[in-house]
DNA sequence: TAGATTGTTAATCGATTAACAATC
DNA sequence: TAGATTGTTAATCGATTAACAATC
């Protein structure tokens, strides 16, 4: 166990050992070394075992991962050993999606509010929440000890809304607006735009339109 | 202009960079440096400069650049200069946001058909598509020319999903599910599961439950 | 004991950033 | 000409992978 700084890479891979960890752990396997993991995560087993080193000596030479504990260790690192509540704003289609899903993931992660600024569609239900008018997104986060904030609204509204946030001291933005908010340095901020991903996507089709024979691979026209 | 291979992180970047420079374009300025890029995208740029340097001398020294000619250049390398298909597998509410944000983004990337497993979606409309049956995915992949494949179903059907689009010739999948779909080489896959990015944000939420006082960063406790 | 597998160091690989000549 | 800004090389930084002693 170090005492380094945890880069992000290693962060963003703790959620999907634990994903792969709870699988096991439904289908009662005990064990796991890193080598399995790797298999099944497309992942270098050396990194595998760096990652969960920063933290900690979780494995036993010889025998691998106990997977209930590392389970619980992760659990614990990710701050997901207490429930974390959890602010959605932006009561559109992409809204409602997240917090019908918000019952698939148990992880302690919980929506607990709904805004949107249509009057409209203040006082309609979303899942088990009534959508609440923006006016009242301060005192909510700050009476409910909310601490992550989803944002779903169009772009224009994205950063207005990421100010909003902040403002009633919200900790954490996820951010599904395709657009880069501007924030100070304390409050994390994951971009989680999913156009970025499509877009990029199209650069690797196959284009037969390039002059010579191409291999597959992308190089410079 | 250079033959190196591009790397992952270099694609990436291409569409925020056009997201912007649309957004310019909209307001009318017409040229722009990667300074004011890297001021607004938070990027170095430095690495603005190199990353569209891999793919043409598209800037004018002491200039910048032209923002329409820039955009007409990022849209050729993103293949984004022809219609491209795709197909969405999963009619749940991720499918429905997925389907109406699709209006939004007009990046030349149309979902041309619907599919579900459930019979009783079969036949729903889903915007302006008619959700279909299963069945029918490989003639209508083939059929349509459809390249990309969008994945939004439950995550124990994902790679099952995965396999069918695969044999019936997709080149690319955008995954929604939370698990790692196993693939040829050639194949392309982006994982856009966001409880990775939601969980990871948990991360750094700032607990005052260490032992010492917390400078805000994470180290081992 | 022999085989397996961790934790960790060292080596490698790759990506970002700084610096600057070229030039608009 | 002077100021601005690119494209590119070199320097730096950081992340991944290989290798192996420790040990179950």
């Amino acid at each position: 166990m170090k005492s380094e700084k945890i880069s992000e890479a290693v962060v963003r891979r703790l959620p999907v050992y634990l994903r792969y960890l709870n699988d096991l752990n439904k289908r009662e396997v005990s064990t796991v070394s890193s080598q399995e993991l790797g298999l099944k995560l497309d992942l270098n087993p050396a990194q595998i075992r760096k990652d969960l080193a920063y933290f900690g000596d979780f494995g036993r030479k010889g025998i691998g991962y106990d997977v209930s504990y590392l389970i619980e260790k992760i659990r614990h690192i990710l701050n997901l050993d207490q429930q974390i509540n959890a602010v959605l704003v932006g009561a559109g289609n992409l809204g409602h999606a997240l917090s019908n899903y918000n019952l698939y993931l148990r992880e302690n992660i919980k929506i607990v509010a709904v805004f949107d600024e249509n009057p409209k569609k203040v006082g309609s239900r979303i899942s088990t929440l009534t959508v609440q008018s923006m006016d009242e997104i301060s005192d909510t986060i700050k009476g409910q000890n909310i601490r992550i904030g989803i944002i779903t609204v169009p772009d224009v509204e994205a950063q207005n809304v990421a100010d909003k946030l902040i403002t009633a001291g919200i900790e954490a933005i996820l951010n599904f607006a395709p657009t880069i908010l501007k924030a100070p340095a304390n409050i994390r901020i994951h971009a989680a735009d999913f156009t970025t991903d499509l877009l990029s996507l199209a650069y690797y089709l196959d284009n037969g339109k390039d002059d010579s024979a191409d291999d597959g691979e992308h190089k410079d026209k």
